[in-house]
DNA sequence: TTTTTTGTTGACAATGATTTTCATTTTCAT
DNA sequence: ATGAAAATGAAAATCATTGTCAACAAAAAA
């Protein structure tokens, strides 16, 4: 599974002209096994710990080709920096964020998306991605 | 319409021991005036139209204080810095983003909200506010 | 194999948006 | 008016992210 997305970096990073390295291999690799919605720094500690002398620009690199690969996801959910997800967990999912304790549960529902779709095409859109969040209290945090 | 939410921002300033200030009543008005996704920048620049002295620290403040009030909702398109929408434009409006030209159109369906409250109802939570945000390439960018 | 070219790395500096600090000014209840 | 509490603007500080650059590695050319 997680080879699979390797190989798709792989392809990708053959047809920049650019090269599939040790680092760029740990560091992808790290972010494909990793459960969603990982920071940047996370990943560099994670990396890190296996390979020390990695340089936070290095992951920051890397995630951006990750990006351009279609390979990785930036979520913002009110954070001051910035999270990725694995585009290989497939089946697009949407978010449900609980605004007190911070938890998150992913949720997919098919016919939210093909009403998004149907909202597309009306204005003329190609639609290529969505982002989905729902804010609000979990029931633990209702007390 | 817009004193309605400067009434409702005033009420909240009391609420929480603070004041009314002339600079605050400025930032908070030009902000219910703008049409939606209005930068800190941007309302430091329509601010200081009026206002010359008024520094960006003051709108940062205000705009941080509109939005713990309710009043504003910050919204992140891929930019690097945040976007603020009035929360006052009354019916929950999504978007949706040209990814090559930055055209932004808004739209609502009430199908889709419901559905999204069923999701949260389903999950446990009590559903507070949503983003949604579809991006894809517009009619024109498509050649 | 040697040389050359090209891409990559890590350390560090630079950037840009946002936040904090602080001295000064304003507001409001008394 | 007066004094305590809050607000302001300017400048410095912070934080995430990006750029620079010399040293390095891998592939291609000789």
């Amino acid at each position: 599974m997680s080879q699979f997305m390797l190989d798709r970096f792989n392809i990708f990073l053959v047809n920049q002209g650019l090269r599939m390295t040790g680092q760029r291999e740990l560091i992808a690799r790290t972010f494909f096994q990793s459960t969603g919605h990982i920071s940047t720094e996370e990943l560099h500690l994670q990396v890190k710990k296996v390979a020390p002398g990695i340089g936070f620009a290095t992951v920051y690199r890397t995630i951006k080709l990750l990006s351009e690969a279609g390979l990785a996801q930036g979520r913002s959910f009110g954070d001051t920096f910035a999270r990725y997800e694995s585009a290989s967990q497939n089946g697009h999912h949407d978010h449900l964020v609980c605004t007190r304790c911070g938890k998150i549960i992913e949720f997919e529902n098919d016919r939210i998306e093909e009403l998004q779709k149907a909202v597309a095409v009306k204005h003329g859109y190609h639609i290529t991605d969505h982002k989905l969040e729902l804010y609000g209290i979990c029931r633990n945090c209702q007390n």
